[in-house]
DNA sequence: GCAAGGTC
């Protein structure tokens, strides 16, 4: 019996129908001479401080480095606190028949360094010693299920890969583990005050940002608008240029030419610039992209989003949801046009749909490189039943941007008129030509300027135009707006963008902070911290939030740079670079963190009596 | 009581 191993049981049942082995038993599927096993995830965790005999949160400990690491099964909370997930040990008990009865064992988890973690873990704690082989493919169509078969590699390629996914794990433990007793026992808080690789550098985010925000002083400065009347049809036009003071506004607003000064048509159109801009349809949603789109239309939470679109997938209305990828293969692709033809009678999306199955598809988002673990979210084609009112408006923005993004480019007009009254005055317009994409949804377009006109009337160069209005405006400069889910997921994946340094930058290009996977996890873990809370959309940190960002800004562990830095040689080690060298560096710099942390987390409970006593 | 990673 050759037993296939997947990373969770939707993977496995599309193999298992590939090689048509149909029969469900208890934890897997058998057919065929195969059975097709599975995981949920990470089933096994490396083992938490006290099997080492670390006991208790007592400096005396730290920094905790064990001598080798050991693994646990997965825990869940119940009444009587964390306890082996009683499912996980089932499905390990499972596997661990399967793999006993097996001549072979396949790796079909996902195509990635943690997907390789998940298998090994399983393997080591079941002490497993068989051979086997890795499935690697990018998308779980049949052709790409079988070729991946007809080529499936040597497990051991893949021990370099394996050896930087337990990098990763072990120094995240060790990091996160120390900093964090270091930090809560040295504030002697009794709270836990945690600290990490990712969620760290997203706290020092949002207080950076907070206080950036709060210490703003506004500058005023002031433009002069006109109103222009053409046969009736009123608009206005601004002054290029901002002035500092309101005395030189004042200049340019008494040399206008208006009606009132004595000018009957003192606005001279000196020039009209009107061309047509192409904007292409927007990329199909990765899970980021999703949980951004939901926050701003119906204020999801990204682990609401997340959770919503869990439910949906599991239900078998949506593809794969924690994605990176906002692409698809061609395979994927090829299966689109039957896809959209399931929505022609769909009340919302019926007449795009329509429109699409007669016309030529965008591939904007078909790129099979660009295709990772996961290809980008579509809805399956099965017809939904009875969604709550949040999955429904979930599954509608995972349709509607299927249509969008297989639509046609948005053809706006855009207008510049320039006009001469004492000074020259500036309007500009835009004017949807033809919708395309934009016709799913017929929203308006949020990105449009406030000093825009909605359309401009036609006017022509040399028409001379009466000024019956003019104006100072007086404005402010504004500060950076305060983070909210949509802009912080927004942030974390393009964290490490503006690092200096060129190999760190290249090394966290495709990462960011984080993984789609656990973004929405690490806000809500900073929320339950009392780190950060939620005020209207926007996310704030707490006087406890602002305290930890003060103790531990200017670290190493509050920058995204970390995360780049062990990118970089975990990449290294993927490619056979020694594993030992980066083990010494990261002990070392957990002792360092801890030492620092124990004798600056004194400042911290300072801080708090202060703000106690206040 | 603690990380970050994955998933039901």
């Amino acid at each position: 019996m050759k037993v296939i191993i997947a990373e969770k049981p939707s993977v496995a049942r599309e193999i298992a129908k590939v090689f048509g082995a149909n029969q469900k038993r208890e934890g897997y599927i058998e057919g065929k001479g195969y059975t097709f096993t599975w995981a949920f995830g990470h089933l096994l965790q490396l083992a938490p401080p006290q099997e080492y005999g670390f006991y208790g949160w007592s400096v005396q400990n730290l920094p905790m480095l064990p001598a080798k690491f050991k693994l646990s099964i997965r825990k869940v909370k119940s009444k009587d606190g964390m306890i082996e997930d009683p499912s996980v040990r089932k499905q390990l008990d499972i596997i661990q028949k399967l793999f006993d009865e097996a001549t072979e064992i396949i790796v079909a988890t996902d195509a990635g360094r943690e997907g390789e973690l998940i298998f090994r873990y399983i393997y080591y704690y079941l002490k497993c010693k068989k051979p086997f082989k890795r499935l690697w493919i990018s998308s779980q169509t049949d052709e790409a299920i079988k070729e991946g078969f007809r080529n499936l590699k040597p497990g051991t390629d893949y021990d370099a890969l394996f050896n930087s996914a337990h990098c990763r794990s072990q120094s995240d433990w060790l990091v996160g583990m120390n900093a964090t007793q270091a930090l809560s026992l040295s504030a002697g808080t009794r709270s836990v005050l945690s600290l990490g690789r990712v969620q760290t550098p997203t706290l020092a985010m949002i207080c950076s940002r907070y206080l950036e925000n709060k210490n703003f002083v506004p500058q005023t400065y002031y433009q002069v608008a006109i109103q222009v009347d053409k046969d009736g049809q009123m608009f206005r036009a601004i002054s290029p240029e901002n002035y500092k003071t309101k005395e030189d506004a004042q200049v340019i607003l008494d040399q206008v030419q208006d009606v009132a000064a004595g000018f009957p048509a003192g606005g001279h159109i000196l020039n009209v610039e009107a061309k047509p801009r192409k904007e292409p349809p927007p990329l199909l949603h990765d899970l980021s992209s999703l949980q951004q789109e939901a926050n701003k239309r119906k204020g999801f939470t990204a682990d609401q989003t997340l959770s919503l679109l869990q439910n949906l997938y599991e239900s078998k209305l949506v593809t794969y949801p924690r994605t990176g990828s906002r692409y698809i293969g061609d395979d994927v692709f090829a299966t689109v046009p039957s896809l959209i033809d399931k929505y022609k009678d769909h009340p919302q999306f019926g007449k795009q749909a329509t429109f699409l199955s007669e016309n030529k598809l965008s591939k904007r988002s078909v790129n099979a490189k660009k295709v990772t673990d996961h290809h980008a979210i579509l809805p399956t084609g099965e017809v939904p039943y009875q969604l709550s009112d949040d999955k429904q408006a979930i599954y509608d923005m995972v349709v509607g941007r299927m249509l969008e993004a297989f639509h046609q480019d948005c053809i706006k007009e855009i207008t510049k008129i320039t006009i001469q009254s004492g000074s020259k005055f500036m309007a500009s317009g835009t004017v949807i030509g033809i919708p395309g994409w934009r016709a799913v949804f017929n929203e308006p377009d949020e990105e449009k300027k406030d000093e825009e006109n909605a359309s401009l009337p036609k006017v022509v160069q040399g028409e001379n135009l009466p000024v019956p209005n003019k104006a100072i405006l007086e404005k402010q400069t504004k500060p950076k707006p305060l983070y909210n889910e949509a802009s912080l997921l927004k942030a974390l994946e393009t964290a490490g963008k503006e690092i200096d340094d060129e190999e760190l930058r290249y090394a966290m290009k495709d990462s960011g902070l984080g993984t789609p996977a656990t973004r929405a996890s690490i806000i809500e873990t900073l929320i339950k911290r009392d780190y950060v809370q939620r005020e209207k959309k926007n996310l704030l940190p707490t006087k406890m939030g602002l305290a930890v960002y003060t103790v531990v800004k200017d670290q190493k562990i509050a920058q995204a740079e970390l995360t780049g830095t062990w990118e970089k040689r975990l990449e290294e080690i993927r490619s056979g670079a020694s594993v030992v060298d980066f083990q010494e560096e990261i002990k070392t710099y957990t002792r360092t963190i801890t030492n620092e942390l124990l004798i600056s987390g004194r400042g911290l409970a300072v801080a708090k009596e202060a703000v106690a006593s206040k």
